[in-house]
DNA sequence: CCTTTAGGCGTACGGCATACGCTTACGATG
DNA sequence: CATCGTAAGCGTATGCCGTACGCCTAAAGG
């Protein structure tokens, strides 16, 4: 009976997302996303609560495009939870503007959730029990978030950690920044991944 | 010979940390840290460019508490770097609101290069070649930094865990929030770190 | 005592989220 | 086809925010 709506959370979430990529979090407000649309700023009130809505409706839309399917389970354990994470940094990776506002959002979200428990479900075939699958779940979900936030803010090879490698009264960290060069973004995140995951229990022997 | 300042930074850190720790991190407004300290709103730009500076201040105030000191080395190196990492979480956990601030302020902050100083040098101690700690360096700084956000956001034994465990669709994860309860603040971080150190090669043995 | 310099304040602007009330398009019903 | 209830969409207004700019004044050197 009453005027249908014109615009469904998807296109929504697509606008807000078009701002935040060509203008960054900071560019992202009620204003720009309405003349995104093309509607009036408090149009978009009828679509959402409240600006936070609006960012749930953003992450969701990303987040669910991570592939919760368990991998091929004839693979060792560990590169299955290799598999999991580079999923989730994959689909984070390609907008990382909206890391903080993941971050913050974190507890609201199902995906992750859904991301877990393929994760849980590896690590109980793994053979460890309820405790040990607590602190490895958290663990993995704590470097991952911080890794990638890391690797957001600040390249390894790039010139913040130039200046460090010429800081003479830090002679360790200066020495250990002069080999950053040649360890690429990818490589530094698997291999601490591989440190963890050793860590755990599964991965390649120790050195 | 022109007036004298009525105002050191470190008063004005105090300042805003106090009104951070009362309204948290929404409240921090140049109005607000002037009222704090009862002065005009303009009259803090005499002593700091923008809101960024004053953030900045704030930041460097909380983390120069951090001790850079080497601990004993008689201990084991991985011990040693517990002691570290403890001491930055400490430091920050005290102060949760500041945790996205630290984070985005994290590369023009020299704590945190002092701090990573002594962990580099026991980490050269305990045999790992240049490759080898610049991951193992990054990958502390990102499981730190992911954790201490994780334990912030959501206590580990808290309502959102106790949701977890009644969701019928998530088997293996629900059953793994069951036991989360019996898994402390403090074990959890531990016990992540523990794995981490493990996997670098200085923790206990294996399982 | 006078001059100079910076300290401190008040005002004003543009941007933000959003509360509230009006107008209007729609489509089900008579 | 005419009518009307409902929700869509818009305009206005409020109270935050950071901060540019210009004025007045305190204080120290000569």
């Amino acid at each position: 009976m009453p005027r249908p709506r014109s615009l469904t959370p998807d296109q929504l979430a697509t606008a807000a997302l078009a701002v935040i990529d060509r203008d960054g979090l900071a560019g992202l407000s009620m204003r720009a996303v309405a003349q995104e649309i093309g509607m009036s700023t408090m149009g978009l009130y009828r679509y959402v609560e409240d600006r936070g809505e609006l960012e749930q409706l953003v992450i969701d839309r990303v987040l669910d495009t991570v592939d919760p399917m368990p991998p091929d389970r004839g693979r060792p354990w560990h590169e299955r939870i290799e598999i999991m994470v580079e999923r989730l940094r994959g689909v984070v990776g390609s907008h990382p503007w909206l890391v903080p506002l993941i971050i913050a959002h974190r507890h609201r979200s199902a995906t992750i959730l859904r991301w877990s428990e393929p994760v849980a479900a590896i690590l109980a075939e793994a053979g460890l029990d309820g405790r040990e699958r607590v602190i490895a779940l958290r663990s993995l979900l704590a470097y991952v978030v911080g890794a990638i936030q890391l690797e957001q803010l600040g390249p390894l090879a790039g010139a913040g950690t130039q200046v460090i490698a010429d800081r003479a009264e830090l002679p360790y960290l200066s020495e250990t920044a002069r080999h950053a060069h040649d360890v690429t973004t990818d490589e530094e995140f698997h291999g601490g991944l591989a440190l963890l995951l050793r860590g755990i229990g599964g991965g390649p022997a120790i050195r």
